[in-house]
Formats: structure tokens, sequence, C-alpha cells
DNA sequence: TATTGACTATAACGTTGCGTTATAGTTTAT
DNA sequence: ATAAACTATAACGCAACGTTATAGTCAATA
């Protein structure tokens, strides 16, 4: 069985100019052509079609998708697969924009303003990473060539964007309940379990975290402005509050 | 506190240029300028870069973005509601995207192929206003210069493509519940609940569709073959349940 | 059979949203 | 005062089609 192009075209809801294109560029050119030079495309011309529109969901260029179709190595199912996981950490992206335009809405009622980092957060997702990196940098001077770097280096250079706004966005949610509970003191049981996520969060994403850096981090939050100022975007004070928590969580977690 | 461009781009992760571009265009100048001809921005023009970025991410062309943020009707509240449902529907899109590769690998593991229809409804999203423009349009010759015609015309002109995104999976849905209801019988309550709901969901969209056009599109569903093809894929015999249903509506709310 | 209307083809310029030089003036740091 | 870093305008480049324009093809009808 084979359709014209304007069946194709209405089958899979594009145009017919875009089947013109897609011919010339050698992206999806159809099986057979009538002795009149229309064009004839098979089933198999539709699966590949559907790959392409899936791909092209992925913001991926035709260039890129004709390599990727194209190489003999291209194992089907083995896309999809990936496929399957980038149409995830979109969605998630999609999911962090909409808890953003929400934060806006409330702040438009009256709510507490949201600061000008805040706001374009979700857009943003470079910072953070900025001040782990100087201090895994800083870190090194103070400990020599150690592993801590290496491992941040390591761990930072693989993450996509979806990535960084998904650490930011667990860095904000810690941030802030810590900001909320602020007046129960350094040593109550919540803040420290909040810290204890803090540390995790620090390995996890960036280096593995031993209880001595853990503890030279809480000093840098006080001692270098560059990260006091950014914490205490999250709540006045935030900054030496963390670290009074974090010396008393060191404090229990000496071997 | 104003700001220099580099300073802006950074704190909102966009080039430079692109800040140059919304300047040439109109969409975002900045409030000041140095004697120098260097751009200032204002934290009032953070804030309307935030709205279009927001707005970008819903694929809004610069133009309506523009269009949106001049109007004096602009209410800023209003749009950002607007905004989030977009940004819902955006996202329903991409989890049926995700489903339809899920059946896809499915497939790919020997189970049930999908039909070709099937595996393209996620981005189809025009077919069935086609049909219901080319019904439309049939109205016309049987009615007259009827102003049905007219009205469909001047509704479906204006509808963005997140319109007919909405509309389309508006319909679906109605579908669907159809398709599950079959085995109830047409004049059953929920059955005649939805087909109310059809008839309100084409009033709402494309036109004032009357009783009597109501149900010539019944018998429009079962005669002509484009329409059959494209109702029975979301159920067997579905085209002539929903004719059945709707003269059976028809005739309940005659006047 | 001739014609008409719907569909097909190629060709080529238009459009959107910037990227990318190229060229030149400005500010800041040494 | 001289370089380094940043700013400006101008203008061409580019992807992925949209949009005419012009012409051939095919099926149905007069």
């Amino acid at each position: 069985m084979f359709y014209k192009v304007n069946e194709v075209a209405k089958i899979a809801g594009i145009s017919v100019r875009t089947l013109h294109h897609y011919d010339q560029i050698g992206l999806l050119q159809p099986e057979k052509l009538t002795s009149a030079g229309y064009r004839l495309y098979s089933e198999n011309d539709l699966d590949r079609l559907q790959q392409i529109l899936f791909f092209k969901e992925l913001d991926l260029n035709l260039n890129e998708i004709k390599e990727i179709l194209d190489s003999p190595s291209f194992d089907r199912k083995r896309a999809l697969e990936t496929h399957q996981e980038l149409l995830m950490e979109k969605k998630n992206r999609l999911e962090a924009i909409i808890r953003s335009v929400q934060k806006t809405l409330n702040s438009l009622e009256g709510k507490s303003e949201m600061s000008k980092e805040e706001k374009f957060k979700p857009f943003d997702m470079k910072k953070i990473e900025e001040h782990q990196k100087k201090y895994a940098e800083e870190t090194k001077q103070k400990y020599g060539q150690s592993n801590a770097y290496k491992e941040s280096q390591q761990k930072t250079s693989t993450y996509t964007k979806n990535d960084w706004e998904n650490i930011t966005s667990q860095a904000n949610e810690i941030y802030k309940q810590l900001a909320a509970n602020m007046n129960k003191g350094p040593e109550d049981e919540k803040v420290q379990e909040l810290i204890g996520q803090w540390r995790q969060h620090i390995t996890d994403n960036y280096y593995n975290c031993t209880i001595e850096i853990f503890r030279g981090l809480g000093d840098m939050y006080v001692a270098d402005e560059r990260f006091t100022a950014n914490i205490d975007q999250y709540g006045e004070g935030l900054a030496s509050f963390m670290r009074d928590a974090m010396h008393h969580y060191c404090d229990m977690h000496q071997e």
C-alpha cells in the first residue's frame, strides 16, 4: 500500500511542503515515484516519518535527525528508549517552569516578592554550579589536589541543562525549608535532618563531602560574601544559621 | 539600579545579541541610555523580560508576545493564569507522546502493532479542524450562505496553535468517553450528557450548532466516509452510534 | 471527448529569531 | 597612555519551512 503526499500529510498532521522539504534534503525520500513523478510513500516511509517527528519533539534539527536515522548503528529500540528518557526530562523542565509561574502568581497576590535571581532561576542554572565549583577550587588549595575537586569536575562536566534545573530546585527546597525553621535554633532535630540532606545533596551532585569539608564549607558560608549574599536571599541570616547548624552536625557525626 | 546588556544577559541566561534584537524590534527597549549609547535596563525592564521568556516557553512568536504585553488591557495576572493552563496542556501533550513512544516500544517487543493513525495521533491537531471546516462548508451549500459558515471562518481564523491543541484534546476526550460508553446504548443518560457536551464543543469552537444542524451532522458522520473512518478510530462503530445518540438527543430537544 | 476541479510538481523568494562576523567607539585597569 | 574588556551598529548567514507562481496530471462530469 502506498500513499500520496496529501494522504501522508493528513495522517501525520504536517504540511505537504514539509514532505517536499524532507525529500529535498534527503531526510525522507519516498520509496517510489509514479511515471508522472508523483511521490509514493510506503509503510516503511511512514515509520521513518514517525521517528522524525519524535526526534523533532526533542528539538533536534533535521540534520541531526538524518544522521541518527541513517547511522548504520542506529538501533531503533534503543533510540526510542533514550527518547523516552529525554521526553521525561523535558517534562520535568516544564514542571519546573509551571512551578515558577505559580510562584510569580503568588507574589502577585501580595505574598513575598521574588528576588531578581529567583525570578530567573528556572532559566538560570549556572550560578550554584559556579559557587560550588569555586568552593571546590578553594578546597583544592586548602587540601592540596584533593579528590573532591577532581570528582566535582567529573560529575559536573557531564550534567545537562535539565540536570542543573533539577539540582537547583532541590537545593532551593532545602534552603527554603531551612529558612522556615530558623526560629527553632540550629540544633533542632528537623534542622539537623535538613542539614543532613544538604550534605547528601552535595555528595550526590558535586563531590564526596566529608565531615571536615562540610565543616569548612559552613565557615565559608559566612566568611565569603559571595556565598553569604546568595544564601541570605532565602532569609536574613540564613548563612550564619547554616554554619552553626553545620558545625553542630559535624560535632555529632565525628568519628 | 540599572544593568548593562551583559549583566542582563547573564541574569536571564540569554545572549547579548538577543537583547539587541529585542530592542530593535521594540519588544524590550531599555529604560535609559548612557551618553555613549550604552543600554541601561531597569528592574521593570527585567520584569518585562521575564514575561517575554515565559511566553516564549509557550512557542508564542515575538510579535504575539509584543502584542500581548503592549495591549493596554493586558492583565498580568490573568495572562499568567492562562499561561499556566497552556503549560499544563503542553505537558499533557508531552505525556501523550510519551505514552505513544511506550506503545511503539511495546509493539517492537512483539506486542500488538499500532494502527497507522494511532502512531501519529499525538502529532495531529489539524485533522478534526479540517473535518469540521469541511462540514461547515457543506452546511453552507445545504442551507445557503448560512451564518454558521461565516461564524466558523471568523472563530477559527483567530485560533492559535495552542488553541487547536486545546480543542483537539477536548474533542478527543469526548470521543473516548463516548467509545467507552457504547455498550450502554445511545439513549443512556451518560451518553446523552456526552452528546450534549459534544454539541457545546462545536458551538464553542466552531459555529452555533442548532438542533437541525446537529441532526444533519449526525447523518453525515455515517454518510461521509471521511468522518466515519476518523471517528471509528476511537472504537468500531462509534460513528453510527453517535448518529443514533445525536438523533435521540435532537428528538428530546425539539422545540 | 472536452473541460473542469482537485491534486501534483518544481522553482524561488519570504519569514522568524537570532548567530556570527566586521568595524568602530567607550570604559576600566594597569 | 595603552591594552583589555565591553559596548554599539551594520549586515550577511541560517534552519525549517510558508507562500506564491507556474505548469503538468488525473478523475469526474457536461
